[in-house]
DNA sequence: TAGGCCATCTGGTCCT
DNA sequence: AGGACCAGATGGCCTA
């Protein structure tokens, strides 16, 4: 090779390697962004790039599940599907952010739920309790933290200091616990989600009717994977749900406007 | 010190 | 030809 081609050819690399640096940097600024709209984010703690994307992957299967049933689930059910195959220290970290007592957060550890059956009427999340932590069974992981407080939670529950679903949590939510960060996700809420869609919260009431989501416990497996992903395919075509136009989608079957019926009907003003 | 995570470089492949 | 994308290699940093 002579000198000039070495020296086009370096060029060349060079140009190469600034746009492949440009292009992780926007890769990275995208994730960035991710991190801030999954739940659980934290200045000073970051969740890893593969941690993010499992995170992200859980947080939308779980809100796509809600809509798909069109009930609310109750916050173990759904921080445990958030967890799902996440690692010990992100987990550790979503227990935090939720503030939630661990000693509840494992299913084989809370005497007064039914280890094997989910209760009649209720939507299964099977296979979410595949992850085991044993960092949860010992009491919180040190700070510090991502938080999610429970006035956050329910935040848009008008009148009440941690909203209508706060007593159901008894126990859960640990109320003196390490010092956190102030609160840089945006609501991790079921509720929240919904209400920041109608801007009106549900009766307290019309929570404790709507409260149906369960856990599946046993292990999921096949059976459990067909449950999940059973009637008609996996994505629980939460894009077809009209909430004040933020989600319109053409082409609506005749179940699918039956449930956003049911989802009006839900967490709409009744 | 090992392992995890990350940024960067590099060469290959595909597309325009 | 040049750019985008991808995956492997490498070395640095941090933490348990």
């Amino acid at each position: 090779m002579t000198k000039a081609r070495m020296q086009r050819f370096k060029v060349r690399r060079m140009k190469a390697n600034a746009r492949e640096r440009n292009r992780m940097h926007g890769l990275n600024d995208a994730l960035e962004s991710l991190r801030k709209v999954v739940p659980c984010y934290s200045k000073t703690q970051k969740l890893s790039k593969i941690e993010t994307l499992r995170l992200a992957k859980n947080y939308i299967w779980a809100l796509g599940e809600t809509l798909r049933s069109g009930k609310a689930p109750d916050l173990m059910s759904f921080v445990q599907a958030l967890c799902k195959g996440l690692s010990q220290p992100t987990t550790n970290l979503v227990a935090g952010c939720l503030q939630l007592n661990p000693r509840t957060f494992l299913p084989e550890q809370t005497p007064d739920m039914p280890a094997h059956l989910p209760p009649a009427g209720t939507v299964a999340y099977p296979g979410h309790f595949s992850y085991q932590s044993p960092g949860l069974t010992a009491g919180l992981p040190s700070p510090p933290y991502g938080t999610m407080e429970p006035s956050h939670i329910f935040h848009q529950v008008k009148g009440q200091p941690y909203g209508p679903l706060e007593p159901f949590f008894d126990g859960v939510l640990v109320s003196d616990g390490p010092a956190f960060d102030p609160p840089l996700s945006p609501p991790l809420s079921i509720n929240g989600n919904f209400s920041s869609f109608k801007h009106e919260a549900v009766a307290a009431s019309d929570y404790d009717k709507s409260f149906s989501f369960s856990v599946h416990y046993g292990g999921g497996g096949t059976g459990g994977h067909a449950a999940i992903y059973g009637g008609g395919g996996a994505n629980p075509r939460c894009s077809e749900l009209q909430v004040d136009g933020l989600m319109g989608f053409d082409g609506h079957t005749h179940h699918e406007r039956l449930m956003n019926a049911q989802l009006n009907a839900i967490f709409h003003d009744s």
